[in-house]
DNA sequence: ATTATCTATAGATCTATAGATAATGC
DNA sequence: ATTATCTATAGATCTATAGATAATGC
């Protein structure tokens, strides 16, 4: 974070660069983006910084210019991913509404957030790597957004909204489906993300609304058959 | 896979490990367990061969005996990993049963698939390598999978147990649920499979049956306040 | 003077190969 | 003789640093 490029003085200062592309302003925007697409393909490991470099149009050693290491580019992603939906959860968990309402708004918001071609970039939070103590920050600002989902499935069940359950173990369900656009995003890249995120939105409710009308009946089936092909 | 250890005639021959380790049969299942959990800890591009060889009680060179290459770890531990779903998958869908109580017992088998200590290989599925397209094989037969939930997702329509929808969508968001308990598991490691199976195969059932309740209602009022809350 | 970029490179990996070695079992 | 392992290492990376360079703008 030290050495951060920031509103400067000298606006267009600077060797040109080798690629001919003209410098611009949002460089560091343009490296997250670079790096965001090939971490998801490659991996943070398999991702070499002079990849990253080459995708924004700089040389390798130019990265260590807008970031002092290649984690902190990694860092920077994950924050700003986070941002938004950790202020949108606290807005909507605030509003006089019924816990589902306010559950449905917090889903699709978290869905619906990154536009179309950003999708991708959620597949961050898939990496391997958010699991080492490095990103432990990144990890409870995660946790943050899972205990709001929770706090408010808890609710629906007090509430006699939702069927009971372990409300905690449901939230992270629920993150589950959130992540899960990605997914979906490659294999049917038509879809639009305000139709996905309603489609998410929608499942998620389903299954925590009462009544859960069938339900037991197919459990039990269901197991029974099980029973039967185990060899 | 030229090189695959098989039932040997000279039982215990080869020399002694540096370790001191006593060599075992099971070296090849032992060389993929370290993998595997080094793989999901670290990324495959993060965790070196040294580290795996290593936590098998090996020298690096060793597992070359057993996989050509690196890459070759990888794909065997994909594969070891669909056979068995794939298998109970094609023999739940040829039972006479309805199709809710199909879904339910093909969600449950693959959840409650791995072990408790082999869930965490699941999460090899999450790999960003696997969208790469010398994967390409590995991600058909997981389609295979996703291709079975989706028929019985459409039959459970067609026969007006389930609210209607796109079921190759929410085959994919059934299959993403199936994935969510590796996250579960390091969140809260005293889950039982079982009970975890359980967990997941109830949500996606009360997402799929009808009636969807009072879903429609919720819905309205969530974008309603999520339009309220833009900024 | 300040800035963004460059070239060159040190030092630390990392995969895979070559070929030696120390067991077993015929 | 066959096997599983070892040691040594080639060759290809990969991150990050050092320090030069080519712009801008006071």
């Amino acid at each position: 974070m030290s050495e951060t490029a920031t509103a400067n003085p000298h606006r267009n200062a600077g060797r040109p660069r080798a690629s001919g592309v003209k410098a611009s302003p949002e460089t560091r925007r343009q490296i997250l983006d670079a790096a965001a697409a090939l971490f998801v393909r490659r991996g943070f490991a398999g991702a070499s910084t002079q990849a990253i470099a080459a995708a924004a149009g700089l040389r390798q050693p130019t990265l260590f210019h807008y970031f002092p290491t290649k984690d902190a580019i990694l860092e920077a992603l994950y924050m700003a991913s986070l941002d938004e939906p950790l202020a949108a959860f606290a807005r909507i968990e605030a509003l006089p509404a019924p816990a589902p309402v306010r559950l449905y708004a917090a889903i699709y918001a978290d869905t619906a957030f990154l536009s179309a071609t950003a999708v991708t970039q959620k597949a961050i939070f898939l990496l391997p790597e958010l699991g080492q103590p490095r990103f432990a920050g990144v990890r409870a600002a995660r946790e943050r957004l899972i205990a709001t989902y929770a706090r408010m499935i808890a609710q629906g069940m007090e509430s006699g909204d939702f069927r009971p359950g372990d409300a905690g173990l449901l939230a992270r369900l629920v993150m589950s489906l959130d992540e899960a656009p990605i997914d979906i995003a490659a294999a049917k890249p038509s879809a639009e993300s305000g139709e996905q995120a309603r489609i998410v939105a929608d499942f998620a409710l389903s299954a925590l609304l009462l009544p859960p009308a069938r339900l037991d009946e197919i459990r039990v089936a269901g197991l029974a058959l099980l029973n039967l092909t185990r060899t």
